[in-house]
DNA sequence: CATCCAAGTAACTATATAGTTACATCAAGC
DNA sequence: GCTTGATGTAACTATATAGTTACTTGGATG
């Protein structure tokens, strides 16, 4: 069977669940965009719920596997702006029950919380603190910026997806795990290239208050 | 005019798009909520996406101004999950293009960023780093839990809103800003009770992984 | 007191949308 | 070649929902 009629609605229910959110969908532009009928939605899931069920499913599962292994750790690979956007629609659909997949997304996740583990004991994350939670947090840094754009913007005046935003949030990744001497002493920063340079200056914030 | 018709409107609407965003909300249940009946929302409003401003407007004007005083900075105050949620779908409906009310919100993120620049210069948090990169870096070890509770029970295996987690939490944010002698000799630390303890011990991630 | 206008009510309309019905096609097995 | 069941299509239905119409109330002002 070459046409894949199931695949294809998936692909389009993922691009459409992930602009618009489960409310804003529409199962008519699901079918649309896929080139399908949409008695083949029915058909082949039992209707919009189920679809935005396996949506979660097939794409929240595969997440964070696909970056744990490039890049040095505490500058993560950006990631997709879909999942980003699927994992906020998750998050305010459903909060922290019901998660899906909750298993196979726990294990990709300790795959990561050991690579920070590794990262550690050479020394080039700080030791003392909590594995786990120090990836939460390098998550959160790498998330952040692209889920919440328009706080980017009224806090630092740039846009996220601006170059000189960008090399500053980097910069102060990389300065905030510490040019100090905790831990060990082997050379903590893989990047040698981007300059910080004038790196973030925020064009909105008054510099000149008391 | 005690009936205050309008005002009990925007509560309510605060509080259901707060809840399913601008798609999931209902007109019907707005009115509803404030024992109102539907023909004044289009009377003082004059329509569904009307209201979304004004929301969007009045809430997210006032916000951040409620905590830029109380606390050490690098541990924010909680911020509301309405808020929270406005900003989620704020973003998801608008990306950082037409922000709501952009010069007053920006006013009063410089203003929390000017604390931040103090805090610096008392030497309580890293002087190198831009300020406002900094602040932003705070709003989103802030808001980043509550914002994404399912990642942070994926990869740490904890619920964001129990104790333990919490004060694992906040004892990386105190840990990372750098226990190290970097800038002033000052004491940085202003909480001293709340003990690491066993801090976060995460229950799902297999310590025993190569 | 009469007028007038903002505030309010109930019932209605048009439409978008999830879900269904009835039928068509086609390849495989008998 | 005829049945059968999976895959597909077009048209339809029921309903939820944003928005409107026509009417009422009440209180301030001349």
């Amino acid at each position: 069977m070459l046409k894949n009629t199931k695949g294809k609605i998936l692909q389009a229910a993922i691009a459409e669940f992930a602009a618009h959110g489960y409310a804003g969908a529409r199962v008519d532009r699901i079918a649309s965009r896929a080139g399908v009928n949409k008695r083949m939605l029915y058909h082949h899931f039992g209707g919009k719920s189920v679809v935005f069920e396996a949506v979660l499913s097939d794409r929240l599962a595969a997440a964070g596997a696909a970056d744990s292994s490039q890049g040095p750790l505490w500058l993560p690979a950006p990631l997709p702006t879909e999942l980003i956007r699927l994992w906020m629609h998750e998050a305010l659909e459903r909060g922290d029950d019901n998660i899906v997949n909750l298993s196979e997304r726990s294990r990709l996740a300790a795959e990561r919380v050991e690579a920070v583990r590794e990262a550690q004991a050479r020394g080039d994350l700080p030791r003392e603190l909590d594995a786990a939670l120090l990836t939460l947090a390098l998550v959160a840094m790498e998330v952040f910026p692209a889920a919440f754009p328009q706080l980017v913007r009224v806090i630092t005046g740039q846009r996220s997806t601006a170059r000189e935003f960008r090399q500053g949030w980097h910069a102060l990744l990389r300065g905030w795990h510490g040019p100090g001497e905790r831990g060990s002493s082997k050379p903590r920063l893989r990047l040698s290239r981007e300059r910080v340079s004038q790196s973030a200056r925020s064009s909105v914030v008054t510099r000149s208050r008391r």
